[in-house]
DNA sequence: AGCATTTCTTGCCATAGGACAAGTCCACTT
DNA sequence: AAGTGGACTTGTCCTATGGCAAGAAATGCT
């Protein structure tokens, strides 16, 4: 007997049935990761994408003057995935790391496909899915402009806490758009105020 | 005889043949915008969206200041939607406005539908048009980390100069995420250099 | 335990951009 | 032609953040 309950959080929606978690569950595949290893490199090309149970990964890459820009956060629960270069075939621009050990549901390209074909739900939440990630994109673009980097990161604490307990500060600064010096500052800050 | 030829430009894709531009095209209607005209208020939910042929629109919403922000240009070419309010049926965050007067082809939603489910070339134009959109809009929020302003300003010039040619640049300067004081300064700057 | 490396903090100074207010220029109205 | 309002520029001052370098703390390795 498959334990689909993880599986049920990650993909839900209200035309999802027992049955259908069941196959979704069939499609993935867990695996381990160790600190600081590479689940997609910038330049190939991605094949899979991921559903993460426990720990935290990134997305990274290198801006015009060399400096690691962290661009997203992946927390249990979330989706990982580099949607342009899975479903157009092109090289990734970005790295994706796990940055303490983590634990995550692998699936293919093709099962996805299958799924998307065979689980009218499942291709319902997909839909929904990307819709979201496209809002939620907009609005922190939107945030980056219209928001001090102190209260973004007042933020981050409040609604992603995970983040800020197991990621390296230098990530977060990187995320917020500033440097390590600058966080450090705005945490005295806080700390005091 | 319709002509297709403005259609064949803005839905550009191989799979499309003349008979889909004809179905295309009937199932857009011209209109004419304006200068200030709102094309979707916030709070209002969208029922159509909209190819632009001649002159530019834009995005713009309220920060938590009341600052007016333009988050996005739509030029000639261009498509303007609110993808979120249209497909998921919830009002909208942001305005939409014509700058000078516009020429623009406009198509409901269900007609929109209608074309996806019959045209097939239409649907894989739609699935890289959507996903184009995603990777544009990543790309801007890392410029908007990585890049300085007056670089941004140069790039806008460059790639898109149908916006400084048309837009005040009280707009430009918010798009840009600075005021409309630093922008003239760094124009004063660009023309000094 | 002891050393090396990385991470984080702090100090000093430089700079980009913001806030506010005044001034100029231009288009539109009447 | 005069008046009105919007768009853009400019001046003064201020603040947030960056760059660099040194120090402190934490982590990992042997």
């Amino acid at each position: 007997m498959t334990d689909t309950s993880f599986f049920q959080t990650i993909y839900h929606h209200p035309l999802l049935k027992d049955n259908d978690y069941k196959a979704i569950a069939e499609a993935h595949t867990k695996i381990d990761l160790t600190p600081g290893m590479l689940l997609l490199e910038a330049g190939k090309t991605a094949r899979e994408f991921y559903a993460i149970e426990q720990g935290l990964c990134r997305s990274f890459l290198y801006d015009y003057n060399g400096n690691e820009i962290t661009t997203e956060y992946y927390c249990p629960g979330d989706i990982l995935i580099e949607s342009f270069s899975l479903f157009q075939r092109i090289p990734s621009n970005e790295n994706f790391q796990a940055i303490p050990a983590v634990t995550a549901w692998k699936i293919a390209y093709d099962d996805f496909q299958q799924l998307l074909q065979t689980v009218e739900g499942f291709r319902e939440w997909g839909r929904n899915w990307a819709t979201h990630q496209l809002f939620v994109l907009k609005q922190r673009s939107i945030q980056a402009f219209t928001v001090s980097a102190t209260d973004r990161y007042l933020q981050l604490i409040a609604t992603r806490p995970t983040i800020v307990a197991l990621s390296p500060l230098k990530y977060i600064a990187s995320y917020l758009g500033i440097t390590d010096s600058s966080l450090s500052r705005i945490r005295k800050e806080i700390a005091a105020g």
